[in-house]
DNA sequence: AACGCTCACGTGAACGTTCACGGCCCCCCA
DNA sequence: TGGGGGGCCGTGAACGTTCACGTGAGCGTT
């Protein structure tokens, strides 16, 4: 290489053409043009890039050096053609920066790697057309999709185009796709047991969604089990998955039910907003109030009282995904009921 | 449909196949099957499944009906092929369970979508070998690379086969590849000066890698210009990016420096693992330990003392490096220097 | 001298789409 | 009655690889 350094160093990595088109653009070299310039044919390219044997090293280097020349990249579509099992699923996501998703994430990723397969992934940020968006994108790309959406069934069914789809925490008496979820009412039971064996008896929730999800439903069977006093006012919908919405669901529950003495989160990050907005009207947690979250972040350990929460195998939840789509492509029937859940495992620190 | 609603619900999602092979697997239905169950030509299926014009409503549903007989859905290669455009990025991240990376992947995720490219992730859980793997296998598949590498730059030209990379915070000078980072220096100097004014002069460092990093570098740059005491016992390197981190590494430099005032974080995490065993130590932060972290997560909010640190725009970091990325597919010279980099911002709480 | 074997390399076919045509039929209007 | 035009549909070709062969040269063995 007779260039030096700094030519290198500058011309690095500049898209380098392969031929020039009557348009005056530029063609991305294909085999057959490196074949040309090497001297040889497209199987000798071929043996080269991706190094087998039968072929003289000589040549072999050659042909590297015209494909170098030619800044020659195999097309991954011819060769995804003749050669099946490339996999790509794709992941769509609510949230990237809750906590929760990249674990979920994490899980998908590790059980998709040990398949050999890639994952794409959409971060929808919580909005509904981002999600049939991904979708229509995800249908024409992936192999099958995994990922959170509110859209029902038949809105998905369109915009799916016949790709496998795992929804993610939708119970399936909600939905006739594969589905991965969290068993919201054995949870809900063992954190409403805890606070009820500490004493409380006027419990409010604060939850993350409108309608009535399986974490209302479980807290309001509860609450019925228990025997507690219960309207509409012990339940306050947060504006959003995070700790601010947590502090202004918060406010909101303390005004309606002064005597609240304690909240069950619907996630760990509203958790911690109630914990904080207590504290800023003066309630000392766990004293004068409990909170009770529902997550497992590692955050929680962080926070100051540490934050009591319904730990969830998060991991667990992405490879659970992974592997229904595994069956759905082997045409096996998915994995339905328990087998298809994880379970809150209560963690006791200090918030309740 | 004649099917009951059961029926569609026991099916729902499983592969149906094209076609008997000889071996007995099933192969998967082309649009040549569908055309000619459909009883039209390819053209036509292709019109159908695309829905472009030109074609009768009725055949329209009779080929879709075909279609969805036979579980049919496009070739993404064979697609790919004939209709160019369609860009898949891969970007590689070191540890997803770290907040501060989904925060990047969620930049490079805005960014790439806005471009309607495409982007596969990769978690190399901190593992040189896995980062070598995820390369191998993004350069089959991805028209571009970005992400966190430890390799040198050889190395990395090895597993790369020719397509274009760009480095997540690696100096330039480190690196003929383009790259985006973070402008340690400034930011550092921000840090060291707010600890300084503040009366610190005894001010150790929890790194969290071996070698001389651009933190660290800036570290002593700024301990020789304030005219403080520096030997290596004064940086101790964490075993892990973590708060355990952070814990364990403040055993130790408390050990080495009792007499230390102030301790300068790797990252937001150690500095958190920092506070707790200064805590844990009998020792008041601020008073008796200042602590600084470098990130700016949003767990710093919250945890008690509240964190000072100095924050960086991480969705900024990954939006700068599909920039980057656009520029090398372009041909076009990369950004380099400032244009290139982050620069932290000093956000003062209350840990220093 | 005939045979066989290995090494290095080349050739046609196939993968599954879409694109650019071209053809047919029917209707309408002059 | 002729021609034009639009609606609907089909036919080759092309996209860029890899795979399964085929071929010829060179060498050693019998």
């Amino acid at each position: 290489m007779p260039d030096t350094v700094l030519s290198v160093w500058t011309d690095n990595q500049r898209a380098e053409p392969g031929a020039e088109r009557p348009d005056g653009t530029r063609r991305r070299a294909t085999i057959h043009d490196v074949a040309r310039l090497a001297g040889v044919s497209r199987q000798t390219v071929s043996r080269a890039v991706n190094d087998k044997g039968e072929i003289d090293p000589a040549t072999k280097e050659r042909v590297l050096e015209a494909a170098r020349l030619l800044d020659y990249r195999p097309s991954r579509f011819a060769r995804g053609l003749v050669q099946k099992g490339a996999v790509t699923a794709g992941l769509v996501i609510p949230d990237l920066r809750n906590p929760f998703f990249p674990e979920v994430a994490a899980g998908v990723l590790e059980a998709a790697e040990q398949r050999g397969w890639q994952v794409v992934v959409w971060d929808s940020r919580i909005d509904e057309a981002r999600e049939r968006q991904a979708l229509d994108v995800l249908s024409h790309q992936a192999d099958a999709v995994v990922g959170y959406f509110k859209d029902p069934d038949d809105v998905l069914t369109r915009h799916l185009g016949g790709v496998p789809l795992v929804l993610l925490e939708r119970g399936p008496q909600q939905t006739r796709f594969a589905a991965v979820g969290i068993d919201a009412a054995t949870g809900v039971e063992q954190g409403m047991n805890h606070l009820f064996r500490a004493g409380h008896r006027r419990i409010g929730m604060l939850d993350g969604v409108h309608g009535p999800g399986p974490r209302r439903l479980a807290f309001l069977e509860q609450v019925r089990r228990l025997g507690l006093p219960v309207d509409e006012d012990w339940i306050v919908v947060c504006p959003e998955h995070s700790v601010a919405g947590g502090e202004a669901g918060m406010e909101r529950l303390l005004r309606a039910r002064p005597g609240v003495t304690a909240v069950f989160g619907f996630n760990d990050l509203i958790a911690v907003g109630a914990m904080r907005t207590a504290r800023r009207h003066g309630r000392s947690v766990p004293d004068d109030l409990a909170v009770l979250g529902f997550d497992g972040l590692s955050l929680g350990e962080l926070v100051e009282p540490a934050l009591t929460t319904l730990h969830i195998d998060k991991r667990q939840l992405g490879r659970l995904a992974v592997e229904q789509v595994a069956r759905l492509r082997a045409g096996e029937e998915p994995l339905r009921g328990a087998d298809a859940w994880v379970t809150p495992e209560l963690v006791v620190r200090e918030s309740a």
